[in-house]
RNA sequence: CGGGGUGUAGCGCAGUCCGGUUAGCGUAUCUGCUUUGGGAGCAGAGGGUCCCAGGUUCGAAUCCUGGUACCCCGACCA
């Protein structure tokens, strides 16, 4: 065995890192902390990212980009968005090399220090609405509804493939309204895409709730956020949503001309998904043979592979394999076809299921004489036999209840971990098993901090659904308004 | 920054304690033949500054000193 991965249930660490390296989707770089993005995970995140930018420009976004260096002023504007990311900022402070008086390379030229030193963006609140500041003096200015695509950085300690590296890809949504109002519900819209793209094209399901005021994003009146559940049990944030008040438009001095004729301050929202959503796909639906990818995201969602003696059976498989991709691709459906010779079936199907494809064909000698093809499902990994005339009908109906089956399944999983608790003592029983924890909470961040400090538990998220009734705090047994969200997250 | 560990072929490792043939195994690679419906078999081949520097010794992957890189656990992670 070439590619033994280790299993899910001894390791779930090992065997998330083995995957992501033996699947070809990253690899740690020589630059610690970095990510190298393979070529079959960049074709995953390619396919995210048109979903994404699909769902943005129909909900009006556009667009841009802005620079990846922010001048240190800029940053500390804003007190509490300074204060969140400070410890993890990568600073630009020299301009240029020159050559070693030693002879042995370069070094960095004292003389070339900058006037000013330059952060390379952790996030990019602060360079966009200084310039904001120049593109709007009037209500008719406004909204405005950019998105960027970047690269940002965050000097993390310590990393791990897509879910925490030092520098890593995302989108960012920076909207300015006229109204409190527009901008709570621009903020609440975006969560509401970033869960309709987990849930539909993910098949990850999510919990849509707001932040406790402790996880709140640096410079946030309001944080919402999904939350994903991974099959060790631990809590993932998949995206978030923030609203932003007028924080950024008072430190960035965004001010415009009422409809009324008088001047206030910009309301502001931003929001983000990033290459993290991919170690979400992974953890949600892999198993110990490898990657399970949704059909809506798989770079191809069928491979045909033919098994053959000799170059004339070759011909004659590939000919019947090429009408049946012209067939499958007319109805929508992305197709591969292996006919490379250097390597056997039975090394194609164990490759193809490592690297999570929903659905393999295989055509040989004896379906040549039956007419008939041979279709395994990677969720469930059934095989069956069935004619080939018109199976292309057959797949496209596998595909969407493939998608569906793994949402299921997932959806499934979270609901056999997800619990009521209500004594404190039993909590510290419940979390070790892993899953959501429901409790009642008194709303106080010391109480948060005492649960965080002696379990490793976070508050997740104040979830919009499910149950509202009123209760008791199960550690202060103070007055609740609702269950919280409660688990160890990555 | 604190605690622990590891640097030997592309990758994964053994050998180090107790110095001694030509440094070995798995896998990958290359060649040939046979194979092809679940990661093929056999035969052969190529591939090494044993992390770096210095020291001890007739002799160092192995012992000593110094350096360095990486990994794990903590601190950190809107």
């Amino acid at each position: 065995m070439a590619k033994e991965l280790t299993s899910r249930s001894e390791n779930y660490s090992q065997w998330y890192n083995d995957l992501v390296i033996k699947a070809d989707l990253a690899e740690n770089s020589a630059v610690r902390g970095c990510m190298v993005i393979k070529p079959y995970g960049y074709a995953i995140w390619e396919k995210m990212q048109a979903e994404l930018d699909r769902m943005f420009k129909e909900t009006g976004h556009v667009n841009a980009y802005f620079p990846l260096f922010i001048p240190k002023s800029y940053l500390s504007r804003e007190a509490d968005h300074v204060e969140g990311f400070a410890k993890e900022c990568a600073v630009v402070t020299h301009y240029r090399l020159k050559n070693s008086p030693d002879g042995k390379g370069v070094i960095v030229d004292p003389e070339a220090r900058l006037e000013e030193e330059l952060i390379v963006r952790p996030t990019s609140e602060t360079i966009i609405w200084s310039t904001y500041k120049n593109w709007i003096q009037s209500y008719r200015d406004l909204p405005i509804l950019c998105n960027q695509w970047a690269n940002v950085v965050r000097w993390e300690m310590r990393t791990r493939l897509f879910l925490r590296t030092a520098e890593f890809l995302w989108q960012e949504g920076h909207t300015a309204h006229a109204t409190e109002t527009e901008a709570i519900e621009e903020s609440r819209r975006m969560l509401d895409v970033y869960a309709d793209f987990a849930e539909n094209f993910m098949a990850v399901p999510v919990v849509k709730g707001v932040k406790s005021a402790s996880e709140r994003f640096a410079g946030a009146l309001e944080t919402f956020c999904i939350e994903a559940l991974m099959q060790d049990g631990k809590a993932l944030q998949a995206g978030t949503s923030h609203f932003l008040g007028q924080n950024f438009a008072k430190a960035f001095d965004v001010r415009f001309a009422t409809k009324e004729g008088k001047e206030d301050f910009v309301w502001a929202t931003s929001w983000g998904v990033s290459t993290r959503l991919m170690g979400a796909l992974i953890m949600t639906h892999s198993d110990d043979n490898g990657l399970v990818l949704p059909p809506n995201l798989a770079p191809y969602q069928v491979v045909i592979v033919p098994i053959y003696k000799g170059d004339e059976q070759l011909a004659q498989i590939s000919e019947k394999a090429r009408e049946l991709m012209a067939r499958l691709k007319a109805l929508g459906i992305s197709v591969k076809y292996d006919d490379n010779d250097t390597k056997k079936p039975g090394w194609k199907f164990a490759e193809y299921e490592l690297k999570g494809v929903p659905v393999r064909l295989a055509i040989g000698a004896r379906d040549l004489e039956n007419g008939t093809v041979e279709i395994a499902r990677r969720d469930t990994l059934a095989k069956e036999t069935v004619s080939i005339d018109g199976v292309e009908n057959y797949i496209k109906k596998l595909l969407e209840d493939i998608q569906t089956t793994i949402y299921q399944k997932a959806a499934d999983y979270r609901a056999s971990v997800t619990r009521n608790i209500d004594s404190y003592d039993e909590f510290k029983v419940e979390i070790e098993k892993g899953g959501f924890l429901l409790c009642h909470w008194d709303g106080t961040p010391e109480t948060e901090e005492k649960i965080k400090e002696e379990t490793k538990a976070t508050i997740r998220c104040i979830p919009f659904d499910g149950d509202h009734t009123p209760g008791l705090c199960m550690v202060t047994g103070r007055p609740s308004a609702q269950r919280v969200v409660f688990a160890r997250a990555y």
